[in-house]
DNA sequence: GGCGATTGAATCGTGCGCGATATAAATTGC
DNA sequence: GCAATTTATATCGCGCACGATTCAATCGCC
């Protein structure tokens, strides 16, 4: 049977998975943003170097393409992370349209410290190993499906 | 048995929850964009107006338990919908520290349109309703989690 | 009643995200 | 070989988020 509110619970708050997904990474935000007071990089600036530690030598597109991001948002993003010596920015030889971006030695070095955070972050969520995997391959998979559309 | 990069893959990207939820909610505020673009709102405006229409007449404070989000962030959204004609925004009589936020007959009329944007969103993300609410239940409870951390 | 503490909103500065546009280099077509 | 198109990055403008601060109103306490 219809109730004349069907569609008023459609649109309340907190049955939306769009509102759980944005609060929640709000919420992932400030976490992270305590964890890496230390290391003085923002979230966005960490996710960055966890693509670079994973491959050196990239360029900007690349970096994006895996980030989901456009040159609009890294631009300024990398050029705060070779102010802060972590990276070098330079056009390729072969193709003067790229920027390759490499990690400077200091950029290397903060990945010692940064091989903590996983764990750290892991426990503030107080998940299993696997509760996070779970929930992290049904996101990866929401994602697939939205970036398809 | 430890191999020597064990702390690589913790560092790896595609590995970690935290990149899933944020890539995730890169991806769902992209569909939101355009599922919006008709009703001239952005997605935070758009969760606004659900705070409103399932309770009109609320304080800035009020608004912000809900989103998770504080006054820097809600004065300048709501001086935009008041800008836009969808409610206004006047002083509390019994106490005038706090503004109270109402709609507009203009505002409350939206809510016909926005009507269709859940099952909209829902259609792009190819979710049954039963996928959708145990993500959005296990999501919940994450942030629940880091909240109280 | 008066005064220090608290509260609610606003303001400021910084860093994303991203649509739109610009610019320069490389590639394609003829 | 050169004009037209495509590609890679950068720039601009706007709207969040949010830490830090400000300011006025209210509360608590004596």
């Amino acid at each position: 049977m219809m109730t004349p509110d069907d569609t008023d619970d459609a649109l309340a708050l907190e049955s939306q998975l769009c509102f759980a997904l944005y609060s929640t990474q709000l919420a992932m935000n400030k976490l992270y943003r305590g964890l890496l007071r230390e290391l003085d990089l923002t979230y966005p600036q960490y996710l960055t170097m966890l693509v670079l530690w994973q491959r050196d030598r990239q360029t900007v597109s690349e970096i994006g393409e895996q980030l989901y991001l456009d040159s609009a948002t890294l631009t300024p993003l990398l050029k705060r992370l070779e102010a802060a010596a972590l990276i070098t920015r330079q056009r390729s030889r072969q193709d003067e349209r790229q920027v390759e971006i490499a990690l400077t030695e200091k950029g290397r070095s903060l990945r010692e410290q940064a091989k903590a955070i996983p764990h750290a972050a892991g426990c503030a969520g107080q998940c299993t190993p696997e509760e996070a995997a779970e929930l992290r391959d049904a996101l990866h998979g929401l994602r697939q499906r939205l970036d398809t559309q």
